[in-house]
RNA sequence: GCGCCCGUAGCUCAGUUGGAUAGAGCAUCUGCCUUCUAAGCAGAGGGUCCCGCGUUCGAAUCGCGGCGGGCGUACCA
């Protein structure tokens, strides 16, 4: 068991026997935020004496009088106001490291029990080229996802596409008047973009195109079998522009369900919320109202709208139902933008009132800020256009490559190539993590691919770093490194060291609030406490036993590296 | 009008149940490559945490009131 584990369960037991009806779920053990403090510490212990009214560093005794921790820690102290800093002795530390070595457990404990949990993001839209407004929602579901299942729960990711609604009158319109069958070969997307801004345009101007748009709009949700054709066929196209970026990005999905799956269902769906009295009827549309719910008091959601057709309230509801009946999750991620907030909040309120059986169920919005530009506004091209997400991978891999070929120029190119793929896409990935998600940020090329500071590429290095010292040490006379009991001699070590024991409690803590930047600052923190350890201390030029402790030890960071790059969806380079 | 979010170093941002002397990157300045990759390391300077009041042993964090900015607010998603 880790050592942080050890002392929390001892600390609980402990703190019962002196505060025998005392609630433990706020007595946390915590690493310090200052090493000069300890390694771990506990701040709960004053929240206890605060609520009964006792001397805080006399509770603290108390509770320490009940530990027994003297394989763990050299010292237990009692600080400040009453925090209680436990300080772990050099052998427990590389003894935790040394067992993490000999399992695949990795200074993670997996949850008990595994919840199962759905992740809904990205969703970009059919017939459109996805933008840099569906980059945070891609990246960041997909790191929530990777955490969940490196904690060991069972996760199911669904891809909700925009592939139903109004746009599909105006683009069917385009396609059959103006398509051009050579583009659509070269570029589908370009091609479907260009007809639908060029019919959306007419529409503004011309009343007959506008009118023509909702005949084809109506025939196609009529089953109209050439406008149910052409619209498979728009899908099929844009699912192949969706499969190269995906690829690109290494991301999957388990389930690509859109939201035209939906479609057959919304008639009962809301046939049934208004038989319930859950909907009714408000100038000509279906609305819920929640007057129960002060926040939503004065903003219903509409579930038909006054021409009969549909909202993504409707369709988001058909969705989760779905979720519930197929997978019966204990959670459902959303990952979306900020401005979606309020639909959220009504779409479980209406969830919660239309099945109100799913007691455990737990529903998260996961909202993210927008990308702006460097002059603070929505970022777009120069012409005010919206950047491809296609484009913006290609300029971060040719800016990484000319990095690598400035800094490697004796590399074959397609080795460059290669780690300019690995470094230009972890750096896009990187710098969208790395902020707080609920904060805007401002996007900005020169930092995201300066390469140096806090940044996947400053986190690659270091474990390409790692792996030269394998490949030098495999050369060398001493042939190849085996497990051994660390010996910690230096701060540098133990600093690392210490330091590893805290992955599985910062990944705890990502899936915990949804916040993979927590994560990123471990690594980059990780990657520091490596380089340093590396500028001071010689592994392979060490004596035989310090050689062996130091490439234990090595090993174990590279490991953590490698597999925090992993949860944050970012590949690791053998050679930089 | 109402609701949500934000305001922290010159710039861009972190800041885990309220917790100890508020941190990092960039930029500026000073050192370090005959030694496992210098995409690196060591060090320096830089703060009215928007303002005020309050709660608390303790507030960047919680409450109230301002100021400034972003977003949302019934038939788009």
């Amino acid at each position: 068991m880790l050592p942080h584990k050890v002392i929390g369960s001892k600390l609980h037991a402990a703190v019962r026997a002196v505060l025998p009806d005392a609630d433990l779920a706020p007595v946390l053990v915590r690493p310090c935020p200052d090493p000069r403090f300890g390694d771990y510490q506990t701040a709960g212990l004053m929240g206890l004496a605060k609520q009964r009214k006792l001397n805080p560093r006399q509770v603290a005794t108390d509770v320490r009088a009940h530990l027994e921790l003297s394989e763990l820690c050299e010292k237990i102290e009692i600080a400040g106001a009453g925090f209680l800093n436990f300080h772990l002795r050099p052998e427990a530390v590389a003894r935790a490291v040394t067992e993490a070595l000999t399992d695949d457990r990795l200074f993670l404990e997996p949850a008990v029990p595994p919840r199962t949990i759905v992740v809904d993001f990205s969703s970009p839209n059919v017939a459109k080229p996805m933008h840099v407004g569906h980059i945070r929602s891609t990246i960041l579901g997909d790191c929530l996802a990777r955490a969940l299942r490196r904690l060991g729960h069972r996760v199911i990711t669904d891809n909700h596409l925009g592939d139903w609604g109004t746009q599909f009158g105006m683009l069917l319109v385009g396609w059959k008047r103006e398509l051009n069958r050579v583009a659509l070969q070269t570029d589908p997307i370009a091609e479907m973009e260009r007809l639908y801004q060029k019919t959306s345009a007419a529409c503004k101007t011309d009343a007959a195109i506008l009118e023509a748009a909702r005949q084809e709009l109506v025939k196609l949700q009529a089953g109209d079998a050439e406008n149910l054709a052409l619209w498979r066929e728009m899908i099929a196209l844009s699912q192949g522009q969706f499969d190269t970026i995906y690829g690109r990005l290494g991301v999957t999905f388990d389930h690509t369900l859109g939201e035209s799956f939906y479609n057959p269902q919304l008639p009962g769906l809301v046939a049934e919320l208004a038989a319930k009295g859950i909907a009714r009827e408000s100038d000509g549309a279906q609305a819920i109202f929640f007057d129960d719910i002060p926040s939503l008091k004065t903003t219903p959601a509409l579930v038909r709208k006054s021409d009969g057709g549909f909202n993504y309230t409707t369709t988001d509801l058909a969705t989760l139902a779905y979720r519930m009946a197929t997978w019966q999750p204990d959670e459902v991620i959303y990952v979306t933008d900020g401005r979606q907030q309020l639909h959220f909040q009504q779409l479980f309120a209406a969830f919660r009132k239309w099945q109100p059986g799913h007691l455990g169920l737990k529903l998260a919005h996961v909202w993210f800020g927008s990308i702006l530009g460097e002059d603070g506004k929505p970022f777009k091209t120069r012409s005010g256009e919206t950047i491809k997400l296609a484009d913006l991978l290609d300029e971060a891999e040719e800016r990484a490559l000319r990095v690598v070929t400035e800094k490697n120029p004796d590399l074959a190119e397609a080795a460059r190539r290669e780690i300019a793929r690995v470094v230009g896409i972890g750096a896009v990935k990187y710098a969208d993590l790395l902020p707080n998600r609920q904060s805007d940020y401002v996007f900005s090329w020169d930092k995201m691919l300066s390469l140096s500071g806090n940044t996947a590429p400053y986190l690659q290095y270091a474990y390409a770093r790692i792996r030269s010292i394998f490949r030098k040490a495999a050369e060398s006379a001493g042939g190849p490194p085996r497990p051994v009991p660390l010996q910690l001699r230096t701060a540098e070590e133990t600093t690392l060291a210490k330091h590893l024991l805290n992955f599985g409690i910062v990944l705890e803590a990502v899936a915990e609030e949804y916040r993979p930047n927590y994560l990123c600052n471990y690594l980059y923190e990780l990657a520091g406490h490596f380089t340093r350890f590396y500028e001071h201390c010689p592994v392979l030029k060490a004596a035989a036993a310090e050689r062996a402790s130091r490439l234990a030890l090595c090993d174990a960071a590279g490991r953590v590296l490698r597999q925090g790059l992993e949860v944050l969806g970012i590949e690791v380079l053998e050679q930089m």
